[in-house]
DNA sequence: GTATTTAGTTGCAACTAACAACAAATTGAG
DNA sequence: CTCAATTTGTTGTTAGTTGCAACTAAATAC
């Protein structure tokens, strides 16, 4: 094996122990609340689905965020309960419900964003404009490698069980 | 603003993105198994650990996962019943049992370790070695930053409510 | 006008994880 | 040495999350 080719291992051995520590410790996240926030990390996904894409149905809400409907009412009951989200039902379409982020909803969405990109731009700013879009490419790399993997059941080899 | 800080702000904000979604569609390898091995998420990071360290005791397994001693000796019973794990009472102190990764089990930890480092290898194969560096980097900055915010309940003010 | 489809909710079961209570072994104090 | 306290690990219970299936209500199709 060449010099390069060695590297090119190791390097590939670093980032798989850097994104499982990552990834790893990220589902504790989960119990938690997003950073003192009082919704959980679901939750605040739902949250800036809505936020960003204005206001959305329930089916649309499940597609995005890959869940069944039943668990996405489920979180939406719980956004709703704490006033964050708001269901109204459609004129036009009665059965369909309108979900859409409230004032409150839309704010504590922004402050939590804006938190967690602050924390970003600290951990960067040292950087070279070049290594920062250089992590960014792999770590949306990564995301599309992972949203593969899930939709088929293996993305190496056909599945042996 | 001046120009740079622009665009330091806006790397931030493309890596939260990229942050957020990798995270999110990591949750649904969660109930699946990792590649089609018969092993959980949870159940995978144990063995990688006993693998790793050789052999443990449940409290130091617990400590490393950051999980109750009660799941991990659950998560310890599903690893003995697959025959990847092997409880042995020690005999110095028999309340305290070593946890050993079967040879099968080393087997199983190891092909799935290869699968996914080749998978980052060729993610990273394109990029120059100051890129991967850089890229390693900033995961490896995320994690630290998550296992703060995990210990602290909030990282960037005290909590509020 | 009835049958089918669609949107959303609810019942249920499976799973994960933590807390608490527990049993067994070890350690310590007198 | 003996009994209390501590340590190690397991089990009972509870809470929370999620998907599938069954359901209701509304809209559409024939």
């Amino acid at each position: 094996m060449s010099q390069q080719d060695l590297q090119l291992q190791q390097d590939a051995t670093a980032l798989y122990e850097a994104v499982n520590q990552l990834v790893r410790l990220y589902q504790f996240r989960d119990r938690d609340l997003i950073c003192c926030h009082d919704v959980s990390v679901t939750q605040c996904y739902a949250l800036e689905f809505l936020a960003e894409h204005g206001s959305l149905r329930l089916q649309q809400l499940a597609e995005l965020m890959l869940l069944d409907k039943s668990t996405s009412s489920r979180v939406v009951d719980s956004l709703v309960k704490k006033g964050y989200v708001t269901r109204i039902a459609e004129t036009d379409d009665r059965r369909a419900v309108a979900l859409t982020a409230t004032d409150t909803g839309v704010a504590l969405y922004q402050q939590i964003r804006a938190e967690l990109i602050a924390q970003e731009q600290q951990l960067i700013a040292h950087l070279s404009p070049e290594m920062r879009q250089a992590s960014i490419e792999v770590i949306r790399a990564l995301g599309v490698q992972v949203k593969q993997r899930s939709t088929n059941s293996c993305a190496v080899r056909p599945c042996s069980d």
